[in-house]
DNA sequence: TAGTATGCATCAGGAGGATTGATGCGTCAT
DNA sequence: ATGACGCATCAATCCTCCTGATGCATACTA
């Protein structure tokens, strides 16, 4: 199906010429000048075999070929330009989010809704996977994922520190007679307890890790996982407190002490570079700066 | 209703990339290399400010943007090359030409019924007026004149001498016994005597003119009206031989002297020089060139 | 009726977009 | 493992398309 087409930008100038009785508007209307548009309906006429305009002084008509071909024009460019706007004004239709189970349920579970309130008429499909996906290959808008915010090809926006700290349930600690020291968390099995999280948050701590006390609980491989596992007292998790505070505002699980271990990696939303202008990536993003701006203002106190 | 349309040549490209699967494909049935058709495909998801084909390993893929649009495309294009192709095939519809009554009367109504046999579907608007038509300013395709075959813009295909020589009714002949000397038509009306055409025909019998001893006909301006008044015994005419052969062939007009006037002129048929390829103009003109080559063939020999 | 304004055609000149051809990269298939 | 395939990228080049000035014809105006 290949097809035999006028030349484009020659018919462009014809339609809207043809609309408008005039090279001369027709050329305002393209931000041209009336001999580039007179050049291009000679170019044109030469092509199709037949006038298209009779040139009647001061004033243009359109031949029989000219009237048969305009109104056609016209639809054609008119079907083109709705397609065309409906495709970059990006800002309607399905938003597509990818990132990892523990920021879906935990936090845009919870703050989406504010989001959906704002912009009725954007869609999001949360898409959840461990790696990040590669941008170019995948129907992705924008990701939510740990690292040190440099991925190549990609605009990096910070949210906040990804650092970590074991919470667990109230009655967990209760059933053991609190958690005071780092040492009482061997009393109660630990999710995961080969994440070197653990590690580096008895580091902190100042205290060795002793993995030969650790209680072993499940190894569910994704920090959503260990959170419900923590919720429902099996065992203590290792977690990143910027997701979880809501959990731990409403006493369902417990921050026993301050110290946040660190491996240096933060929470990115990123998205194509070639994209930062698309609307609804552009609304998805201020709206989650602004939801985060917050814990980047604590960040900032915790760190002078 | 000025409208936001994306960058033509790139949407062509996007279009059939999306239709065949492949840049590379694309680019084949465009006529261009695959770096061309890759880099209108990166225009134009620039200018979308969203991919529009997800690069998989060895092949491609529409992005959900990618989707919408590319029917739609594919509609607009098919429309406009529907709409293009009628056009530019002028060979259907009307065929407007332009000629003198004398020729249309004459000749065209009596040959016309042979073109259409061969052009069914292409219908033949005739339209006579004294003047050659201005060919940029009316909704023409071809017209028959006389002249000397040159004017600018427009190529003239020569038909044959527009000389001329006297004829009558027989009746009317016999009414004066017979006509066998040129003085001999001064027994009879002679039809737009002012006609410098019965001078110059009278000279090249060898014979002066004299106006003082005509008898004035109808003045009717026009060699179809002429020849009509000659038809219905009101007088002789002085009309073109080759135009009128075949009321001569039938016996109801007779033409008393072998001799012909001329003044150089010949009958032509003309279209603008930028249509030749036309295929309706195409067709036309070389059915009235075969209709006439007899006529130039028998001129042929004369001259000899 | 001269003078002015309007609209299209034409021309030479020039900028920049579009194309090419080579190359690189990644993946699939034999 | 190696060649084939398909897309991306880059520098160099080409050529399309546009501009600005000008001309011409006509319509309007005083």
């Amino acid at each position: 199906m290949s097809w035999e087409l006028p030349p484009l930008g020659a018919i462009r100038v014809f339609e809207a010429a043809a609309r408008l009785g005039s090279f001369t508007k027709a050329a305002e209307e393209l931000g041209m000048t009336q001999s580039a548009a007179s050049y291009q309906i000679k170019v044109l006429e030469e092509r199709a075999g037949t006038p298209l305009f009779l040139r009647k002084t001061r004033q243009i008509a359109l031949t029989e070929a000219g009237q048969q071909l305009a109104p056609r024009a016209t639809d054609a460019f008119s079907s083109l330009a709705d397609a065309w706007v409906a495709t970059k004004g990006g800002a309607t239709g399905v938003l597509s989010v990818t990132t990892m189970e523990t920021f879906a349920t935990n936090w845009l579970a919870v703050w989406l809704g504010t989001f959906q309130l704002m912009h009725p008429d954007l869609a999001v499909k949360v898409n959840t996977s461990q790696r990040l996906v590669d941008f170019s290959r995948e129907d992705m808008d924008v990701g939510i994922r740990t690292g040190t915010g440099n991925w190549p090809g990609l605009t990096a926006h910070y949210l906040f520190k990804a650092d970590y700290t074991p919470m667990l349930s109230p009655r967990l600690a209760e059933s053991v007679g609190g958690i005071h020291h780092p040492e009482d968390l061997y009393k109660v099995p630990l999710c995961c307890a080969s994440d070197p999280w653990w590690k580096i948050w008895f580091e902190a701590m100042g205290v060795p890790f002793e993995p030969d006390r650790v209680i072993a609980g499940p190894m569910l491989g994704s920090q959503a996982y260990d959170a419900m596992a923590a919720l429902t007292d099996r065992g203590a998790a290792i977690l990143t407190r910027n997701i979880y505070s809501a959990l731990l505002a409403k006493g369902q699980l417990i921050q026993p002490f301050d110290v946040l271990g660190s491996d240096g990696d933060g929470y990115w939303l990123v998205h194509l570079e070639s994209r930062r202008n698309t609307p609804k990536i552009k609304a998805f993003r201020d709206w989650v700066l602004a939801q985060t701006a917050d814990i980047r203002e604590r960040e900032k106190g915790e760190a002078r």
